[in-house]
DNA sequence: CGATTGCGTTAGTGCCACCAACGATGTACG
DNA sequence: CGTACATCGTTGGTGGCACTAACGCAATCG
């Protein structure tokens, strides 16, 4: 194996990591998204709050009161994962939850005034948070990433 | 809570996520990764290799034989996960893990002509699934994209 | 009517990054 | 020299997360 190691050259075959993991658009959004993953969590953690309660609570904030299965589908949270998010938004009296007269298999969730006021304050910190994530970029480039992200997204959710 | 429903447009309330959501960088973020993760892992998973394989031999490759804790921080695998992904490699000879006669602590871990070739085949592979990610952006996209990736990540990685 | 579908809920699975601790070995320093 | 400290490989375990399976119940279709 031959490597120039010259002795004033560091050598940082220990702590470079490959060039061929750095240009994998796979491994970038991985380690990154790890990495944002844990900044939103604490973040939204030193209120108390966690990243369903946002999605759940814009959800109801923009397409008004729904069952529980619509707020599944519309926030990507699973069925079965929303009766706990609902149970702690209920819990601190940001959503009401009271059952479909209609359809008595159904809850219809509300958000309440108190829900609508959390729901700003979430927007703040993440404004904040998505800030530093997107630190390094200029205004211009954060717009064209989010819009090549939506994009891609899009391309992977099947919307049509 | 007024809402414009005339009945010859659906009422997509039940579908479309959040316009708030759609525009949190963290947010499309995680939900990108997680698809994307998806992809890979069943990609790679078709010919009986997991991801941290690629990492690991990628790393040794481009760096030469190392030491486990070295392969750990070149590759971002954690230094008690780097022992299993190891043992897969050796077992199926794409790797060669000796002990240092200079240093009793060390393993060192060497790349086989196998591991080579195997390395060479999940380039080849993983070259695809990164295209399919990618698949709605165009080439210079692309490039903008992972170049964009890429300050972020060194960014919140802390690369000098 | 029966069969099928959708609802909310519970318990549990698998994956992943990470932590804690250990025995063994090397290094630094009084 | 000896002793404190750091590093190495390894093990077992934890917590978070998306997801599955199954349930009892209600609505709907044919």
């Amino acid at each position: 194996m031959i490597r120039a190691e010259a002795a004033d050259i560091p050598d940082d075959s220990a702590l470079r990591t490959p060039d061929r993991l750095r240009r994998r658009a796979s491994r970038l959004l991985s380690q990154l998204t790890m990495r944002s993953d844990r900044l939103i969590t604490e973040g939204l953690a030193r209120t108390g709050a966690r990243k369903w309660h946002y999605a759940v609570l814009a959800s109801l904030q923009e397409y008004g009161p729904g069952s529980q299965a619509e707020l599944s589908r519309r926030s990507g949270i699973h069925r079965s994962d929303i009766v706990g998010v609902l149970n702690e938004l209920a819990e601190r009296h940001l959503v009401e939850r009271a059952p479909d007269p209609a359809d008595r298999r159904r809850n219809i969730i509300t958000i309440s005034p108190r829900g609508r006021r959390h729901l700003r304050l979430l927007d703040k910190i993440l404004d904040g948070l998505d800030d530093e994530v997107l630190a390094p970029l200029s205004q211009a480039e954060r717009d064209q990433f989010v819009r090549l992200l939506g994009r891609l997204l899009d391309h992977h959710t099947g919307t049509s």
